[in-house]
DNA sequence: TTGATTTGACCCTT
DNA sequence: AAGGGTCAAATCAA
């Protein structure tokens, strides 16, 4: 009879709820790691996380085998020449919140293992834009991501955005610059300044309150800061970007 | 043979 | 409508 809505749209609630609970338990199993909290614990927190993975995993596939998930649109026009798939609504863009973004003079290793999936070339860029997943995408559930671009040629400089929060088992290790985002939502950015072939370590946090507040640098300093919106990353970029252009490397 | 990368096409968001 | 993110077939490499 008339429910409330269609088995595919209870489906898809599931699947959002789960996905939110398995954030959460990837920020607790994170904040634990960090304030080096019983061992116990932090594998009840990655029981936890995993119970969401497995969850989301079975419930995903049983939704696919049995066409219950995104087929709405598949009623009309469904005689589109040259299409091997419905791809309507199979990916959603990414938003701006639980983002990294991190500059550094070089490709470095950041301890996982990515997938590459994709190349663009970007309007008013000089170098395309190369796009990852994470390798454990499938068999974990793991859903970071990352896209990494060459935005300078001389000194060379890159700027990799992560998306999303590992969920995959990886080496407890190498967090070195992919700071937990804090159950607020800020963001945080680190990158190295390429000073006399010296790194330096640059973190930057925009505090939830300041959702208004322009984006600025502190370069008075050893400890650089920023603050900005969360809807204004790509100002901030440009800002560090600014930087790293006017500044002469001493 | 298997897994990773390349690349053109599709389609969602702005 | 344009730009950008993702998919998936083709290709490459180990």
């Amino acid at each position: 009879m008339a429910s409330c809505c269609s088995e595919s749209e209870r489906v898809e609630q599931v699947i959002s709820e789960l996905s939110r609970g398995r954030d959460i338990a990837d920020r607790i199993r994170v904040i634990l790691r960090q304030t080096g909290s019983d061992g116990s614990v932090q594998i009840l927190a990655r029981q936890l996380l995993d119970t969401f993975n497995h969850s989301l995993t079975m419930l995903t596939h049983a939704a696919a085998d049995s066409g219950e998930v995104s087929q709405a649109a598949k009623s009309e026009d469904s005689c589109k020449p040259r299409l091997p798939k419905d791809r309507r609504g199979c990916y959603k863009r990414k938003r701006s919140s639980d983002t990294t973004i991190k500059m550094s003079s070089d490709l470095c290793e950041d301890g996982h293992a990515w997938r590459k999936y994709g190349q663009k070339a970007i309007l008013n860029a000089k170098y395309p834009r190369s796009y990852y997943r994470c390798t454990h995408k499938f068999d974990q559930g793991c859903q970071a991501s990352k896209q990494v671009q060459q935005i300078q040629d001389d000194p060379p400089l890159y700027r990799t955005t992560y998306n999303g929060q590992h969920t995959c088992e990886k080496s407890p290790l190498d967090h070195h610059h992919i700071l937990p985002t804090p159950p607020d939502s800020s963001v945080i950015w680190s990158f190295n300044r390429p000073v006399d072939s010296v790194k330096q370590e640059v973190q930057i946090k925009s505090p939830p309150e300041d959702d208004y507040m322009s984006p600025f640098l502190d370069l008075s300093g050893d400890v650089y800061s920023c603050t900005a919106s969360t809807h204004s990353i790509e100002d901030v970029v440009g800002s560090i970007e600014d930087f790293f252009e006017f500044q002469p490397l001493s």
